[in-house]
DNA sequence: CGGCATCGCTATGAATTTCATAGTCGACTC
DNA sequence: GAGTCGACTATGAAATTCATAGCGATGCCG
C-alpha cells in the first residue's frame, strides 16, 4: 500500500493521517494557530523551501483547512486563513505540545509555556470523556463499528 | 531547511512533529494503541511494505516509544510494545480521531466509535485545561517562553 | 523425511518526493 | 531607475519510499 492511499481505509484516525500527517502539513497548522497567515511568514517560520510552502499551502486549501483571501490587489497581496475545520486542529496541536513537554523537553523543562487566559493558569491540555469528564486513558477506551462502518475493514 | 531539521527548533511540538510527524508512525502508532505487537501485525494492518515497516519499528524503538522482546525464542519471535511514553500518545491519536470523526465522516458518520469504560457512554474527546477543566479553544490559550527556553528562537 | 507455510526480516532497483538554488513578475519606494 | 519585497515557479540533484524478491530459521502435515 502507499502512503497516500492511508486515507483510504474506514477509520477516522487514519483518514486524518493522511490530511495532517505529515511534518511540514502539522508545522503549517501550528504557526497558523500561532497566527501566521502570510506566504512569507510560513517560509521563515518554518524554515521550508517556497515550493514546499507552495505545494503544502496548495494541499491544505485543497483538504479545506486553510482559506486564501486577497488582502489587497494593489500590490496583490494573499493570506492563508484556517477554516473552521483548521482550527479545529487546535486540540490536535495542544496534544502534541503536551506530549513533547513531558516526553521531549529534558531537564530544563518546556521551552514554551501555553496560558490559559480565562483562568489565568498554565494550560495543563488533558483529554477527557466529553460525557463523564473523566480523563480519557489508554485501557479505558474500547473500539466499535460506528454508523459510518460500511465493510469488513477494522483499520 | 531540512524537514528532518524541524526537531531542532525550541518548540514542543516541533520535537513531537519529528518524532511521529510522519504518516507511517502514526499508524504504527494507533495500531499499537489497539493492540497490534508483531511485525506481520504492522504490515498487514497497516499495508506497509516490510521493508517500510522494519525502519519505523526501528526509528520508534529508537524514540523511545517501543519495546522490543523477544517473547520466544524458539522460534525466535519478537514483539513491539508500547512504552509509557508510546502509551502517552494516546490523547494525540484521540484528537485526531475526534477530528477525524467531525470533519472528514461524511453523512454517515464515523467508521468507528470509541467507547468509554469508565462511564459506559461514546467517547468525545475532548481537550480541557487541567487547572480549571474548562475546554482548551484557539482564542483562549496564548504563549510564553518557558523555562527551558534558550534563545529567541520562538518557533 | 520432504514440502510447504509462517515469522521476521534484508536487498535491490525503480519511482516518487524533497531540497537547494535560482529566477520571474508586479508593485512600491527611495 | 535601482533596489526591494511579496508571492510564487522552474529545475536538476539528492534523498526517500515503493514494489518485488528473497533468505534463514522454525513448525506443521503427511
Amino acid at each position: 500500500m502507499r502512503r497516500d492511499s492511508i486515507g483510504a481505509k474506514e477509520c477516522s484516525i487514519a483518514r486524518a493521517i493522511a490530511v495532517v500527517g505529515d511534518p511540514w502539513a502539522l508545522m503549517f497548522v501550528r504557526e497558523a494557530l500561532a497566527g501566521e497567515t502570510r506566504f512569507v511568514g510560513f517560509q521563515n517560520s518554518t524554515g521550508a523551501q517556497p515550493s514546499v510552502v507552495s505545494d503544502r499551502l496548495k494541499r491544505l486549501l485543497d483538504a479545506g483547512i486553510f482559506e486564501r483571501h486577497e488582502y489587497s490587489s494593489h500590490p496583490p497581496r494573499q493570506e492563508y486563513r484556517l477554516t473552521k475545520m483548521g482550527e479545529d486542529l487546535f486540540p490536535v496541536v495542544m496534544a502534541l505540545n503536551r506530549w513533547g513537554d513531558v516526553h521531549l523537553s529534558g531537564d530544563a523543562g518546556p521551552p514554551l509555556v501555553y496560558r490559559h487566559e480565562t483562568c489565568g493558569h498554565d494550560a495543563d491540555p488533558i483529554v477527557v470523556c466529553g460525557h463523564c469528564g473523566d480523563p480519557l486513558t489508554f485501557g479505558s477506551v474500547t473500539v466499535e463499528p460506528g454508523p459510518g462502518a460500511t465493510s469488513n475493514d477494522p483499520g
